[in-house]
Formats: C-alpha cells, sequence, structure tokens
RNA sequence: GGCCGGUUGGUCAAGAGGUUAAGACGCCGCCCUCUCACGGCGGAAACAAGGGUUCGAUUCCCUUACCGGCUACCA
C-alpha cells in the first residue's frame, strides 16, 4: 500500500481551465491510472484575490466531460480531507506546520513593512528585484512576542542558509542544482494568515500522500526551495514531472486572446472532448507505436511519463480540427446526428430537407460541428451565382451545353417517379448516353443549376433526393431563365 | 541583471555516437469519383551557430545566439 501511486490535480479556482493545465491534470490522471494508483483534485484557493465564483463548478465539469474519474476530492471523501484549500486553512493546519518549522529554526517570523520589503529592491536590466535581508531572523524571542501581541500583521519565512547548494531531481528534466545563495527566504504564511502556494502544496501533497507531483514548466526553478521545505519536515521528497509549456502558433504563451486557450472555448466551438483529450495528450509526449489516435483506455495503457518531452509544444489548431473530424467520422450514427442536428436546422432555417440524409452527408466532410451550417446553406436558398460556374472544362460543360442539357432533362425529372438517389442516378445515367453525352456533362450543369456552388456536399443526384422533386425542378427552371439572358 | 531550463521539416514528434534522420498534421501532385470530401499512392520540407572529444557527431562537452521560466504576502 505504502508503494501504491497517488496523483493529484490542484488547480486554482481562477476561471475557465486552461488548455495547459488540462494536459497537466490529463497527465497526472494517466500516471495514476496507469500504475492502477489513486487519482486526487484538490482546489488551491489561496488566493482570495484571484478567487472566481463558480470555477470550481468549471473544473469539475470539465474533468467529467473529459473522462478523468477522481477517486477522491471535494465531492469524494477519500480519509484525508478537506480537499479546498480554505477550509483546511481554517483548520489551522498550515499555521500548525509553519509554526513547527519556527520551532525548530527552519522558519522564522517577519515583521517587516510593505515600504521596508521595497526598500530592499534593486532595478536591473529593466526589472525590479530583490531578495529579502534576513533581518527579522535577527529578533530577540522578547521582541518577537511584544510584536505578536501587539498584534502587528507578520508572515512566516523559510531560513534559507546562504552557503551551500541545493539539488533536487526532476522525472523530466533531471538533476537541478542552485546556490542557497539563489534561494529567497520565501514566505510561508501571508499575514492574511493564507499560506503561499509553494508552503500548501508541500504541506498537503505530503499529509494527502502524494507520491507523483505533476506540474507545470513554470515551477522548475523553484523547487529547489521545495526541497528545503521537506528536508526542513523531515519529509520524504515526492517525484516530480514537470511538463513543457504549451504555446500559441507564435510561440507565445497561450492566451484567451488565441480563442482557445481553453477547454470550454474549444467544446464551444464544436470540438469533440475525446479529440481534445487524445491532441492535449500528444502535446509534449508520443505512444511508442505512432498510433496517435487513442481513446483514454489507450492513452492510459500507453502513457509513460518518463518519455514527456522537455521542450515546448505549439497548440496547433489545424491538427486539432484534423483529430476531430477524425473522430466525428468514427462516431455512432445516432450520437452524430444528435451533435449535428441544432447546426443542420440552423442552415436550413425550416426547409425540408432529410435531416439525416443530410447529417450523413456532412460527415465525411466536416471537422467541427459549424462548418455544417456553410456546407448546407444552399438548400435553404441557391446563392446568387455566376453562370460562368457551368463552365467546367474537365467535365467538358459550357454555358451553352448546360442550358440544352437543363431543358432537356426537365421532362425527364417530371416524369421520374422515384425521385431517390439510386434511381435518378441511373435515369441521368441513362439520359446521358442517349445523348450522348458523358455523364458529367448532365451531372455538372444539374448540380450547378440545385446549388449554385462550385462543390457541394455529395453529387447531382443526392441533392435531387434531398430537395425533393417540385424543388429541384423550381431551381432548374431558375437556371435555364439565368442561362438563356 | 542573476539563476534555471529549452532548441530535429511550418507544426507535433521518433532517433541518443556510424540511419537513405521515422511517423502524423498542413502543403503540393496523381488515382478514385456525378463536384467537393473521404480513401489510396507519391513529393517538397529538419538536426540553431561555432569550437572541442572521437576513426566518426544530430546524439557527449564548452561557448554564442535565440526562446521561455523564476527572481511576488500569484499560482
Amino acid at each position: 500500500m505504502s508503494d501504491m501511486v497517488k496523483t493529484r490535480f490542484a488547480p486554482s479556482p481562477t476561471g475557465r481551465m486552461h488548455v495547459g493545465n488540462l494536459r497537466t491534470a490529463l497527465y497526472s490522471y494517466l500516471i495514476a491510472r496507469h500504475a492502477g494508483g489513486t487519482f486526487m483534485l484538490r482546489i488551491e484557493d489561496t488566493d482570495q484575490e484571484r478567487f472566481v465564483e463558480g470555477a470550481t463548478d468549471i473544473i469539475n465539469r470539465t474533468l467529467l466531460l473529459a473522462g478523468m474519474t477522481v477517486d477522491e476530492g471535494p465531492d469524494r471523501d477519500g480519509g484525508v480531507g478537506p480537499y479546498v484549500q480554505s477550509e483546511r486553512c481554517r483548520q489551522g493546519i498550515y499555521m500548525e506546520y509553519a509554526k513547527k518549522l519556527v520551532e525548530t529554526g527552519n522558519a522564522y517570523y517577519c515583521f517587516c513593512t510593505k515600504e521596508r520589503l521595497e526598500s530592499l529592491k534593486v532595478t536591473a536590466g529593466g526589472s525590479e528585484f530583490g531578495m529579502y535581508d534576513k533581518h527579522c531572523l535577527g529578533l530577540s524571542e522578547e521582541e518577537i512576542r511584544e510584536n505578536l501581541e501587539s498584534g502587528r500583521p507578520y508572515v512566516i519565512r523559510l531560513n534559507v542558509p546562504n552557503e551551500g547548494t541545493t539539488t533536487f531531481h526532476d522525472e523530466i528534466y533531471g538533476d537541478i542544482t542552485v546556490d542557497n545563495a539563489e534561494l529567497d527566504d520565501m514566505i510561508l504564511i501571508k499575514s492574511d494568515g493564507f499560506p503561499t502556494y509553494n508552503f500548501a502544496n508541500v504541506v498537503d501533497d505530503h499529509l494527502m500522500g502524494i507520491t507523483h507531483v505533476v506540474r507545470g514548466n513554470e515551477y522548475l526553478s523553484s523547487s529547489p526551495k521545495y526541497n528545503r521545505i521537506y528536508d526542513a519536515f523531515g519529509w520524504e521528497v515526492p517525484v516530480y514531472v514537470h511538463c513543457p509549456l504549451i504555446t500559441d502558433e507564435n510561440h507565445a504563451k497561450l492566451s484567451k486572446r488565441s480563442g482557445h486557450s481553453s477547454f470550454e472555448d474549444l467544446t464551444e466551438q464544436g470540438f469533440l472532448p475525446e479529440a481534445i483529450v487524445n491532441y492535449t495528450a500528444l502535446l509534449g509526449w508520443n505512444p511508442p507505436d505512432n498510433e496517435e489516435i487513442m481513446s483514454l483506455d489507450e492513452l492510459i495503457a500507453k502513457f509513460d511519463y518518463r518519455k514527456i518531452n522537455k521542450s515546448p509544444a505549439v497548440f496547433d489548431i489545424g491538427k486539432l480540427r484534423w483529430m476531430n473530424g477524425e473522430y466525428i467520422r468514427k462516431m455512432d450514427p445516432e450520437a452524430f446526428f444528435e451533435k449535428a442536428l441544432p447546426y443542420i436546422e440552423s442552415a436550413l432555417q425550416g426547409s425540408p430537407a432529410d435531416r439525416h440524409v443530410l447529417a450523413e452527408l456532412c460527415r465525411q466532410r466536416i471537422e467541427t460541428f459549424p462548418d455544417i451550417e456553410d456546407l448546407i446553406g444552399f438548400f435553404r436558398e441557391v446563392p446568387d451565382y455566376s453562370t460562368d460556374l457551368y463552365v467546367h472544362k474537365k467535365m467538358k460543360s459550357t454555358k451553352e451545353l448546360s442550358l440544352e442539357v437543363l431543358r432537356d432533362v426537365v421532362p425527364v425529372l417530371e416524369g421520374a417517379d422515384d425521385f431517390t438517389n439510386d434511381a435518378l442516378y441511373a435515369v441521368l445515367s441513362a439520359f446521358a448516353e442517349e445523348k450522348g453525352l458523358k455523364k458529367g456533362q448532365v451531372m455538372w450543369p444539374v448540380r450547378t443549376a440545385v446549388s449554385g456552388l462550385p462543390n457541394t456536399p455529395g453529387g447531382a443526384t443526392q441533392l435531387l433526393e434531398i430537395l425533393g422533386k417540385e424543388e429541384s425542378l423550381a431551381r432548374i427552371a431558375d437556371a435555364v431563365k439565368k442561362l438563356s439572358e
């Protein structure tokens, strides 16, 4: 039981779930499931300023849609709760542990004012930075007691020695060593009584039995500090897995501006959760067998965190689109129909047409659901088009011939009892042969006449079937008029 | 500024001393075909630069360049 793998996803409830966070959650989930371990959710709401109402619901919904089942979390007690940091804070957990560190001399109270801290900073290279000078480390016990009793605001800082080095190990990036002199005496408990992320994270991960810490690359350079906390407590350091950054096409941090930075943005744009999950898994990792389309179960089976990449990955919406198209093509027809119907209705605006036939026609030609609207809008109404469309070299079609064909085809279609695709195809093929024409010389003008477009989902006869006899003939009549002018 | 990372085609990525340097998306061409799409086949396209080490470096070491992160009482 002690070597049981336990991972956690520990987001801050600050809004929609960013693609980077989604991937972190996914890798965390995959590591746990692959090892038959436990996947835990912890809400890190220690920053009162950035907290967004309802953000926790978004996190839950996203995990649910993505198929990541949570074994332990705010809604599923696993015995090491609470799973929300503000609640843990209220129980005094962090303060208790911070004080333990104070008692052992690994941490100390600091009463420095903002102004004094500000005066410690220097500006160089255009940016401001500075390190705490351990001023309050020199306070006597009486001074500390007086300050505390008089209610002066304070923070608790970690006491990092100025000599020596600290090394920490990451599964992806290897050993990273820094001089302790580079390490600031970071704040453990803020003056509002809340712990900092750095501290709460370490305390919770230990108390909750986390064996593998998966998180973003941005924590890499501050990670040596974490080891100092673990060491100060005498706790075992977990396995660290830092994930590379995900950027936009300009290699900049994925932002709301890019329009697809969060899971919800993506689902709103017509992407399937399965495709999003599959694609994000591939941002920083690749399966050994090169099979890129994978279900969650397949991901679980194949995922090996030791093979995660070091370099940042560009989020390529184009490849996601392709992958989404692959998923759409594999969908169960009824499930697809259900998701496609709203878009079909929106494009048709009440025009009669067989929705089921239309849906299947669209299926091979779309990558996301909203693509449907552009694809079938012509069923509602023939767009204004140029008669140049009737000229097609490969089809050997000309305006003159088109006019003739359309005129002659009217009685043929009028006499057709069976207005379905196969029957119409046979009728028109026979018609072409009879007139000594190539198939395309009939199909091209007919398709153009009923659609007004250079390309359409489905061929001439499929369109005729969907439009029905009356509408088809009306459209052909219009085309004849147009070509006669 | 300091510190820490990173750098294989446009993008995602295999490869870890000797390979014709995989594969996928995208792009281009051909085939299939009642247009388009799907599908099939093929093509163009890469080891950031310079020094070492080595019989031999994309692969190991150093330097430079570029990109990113940290340097918060944000995570």
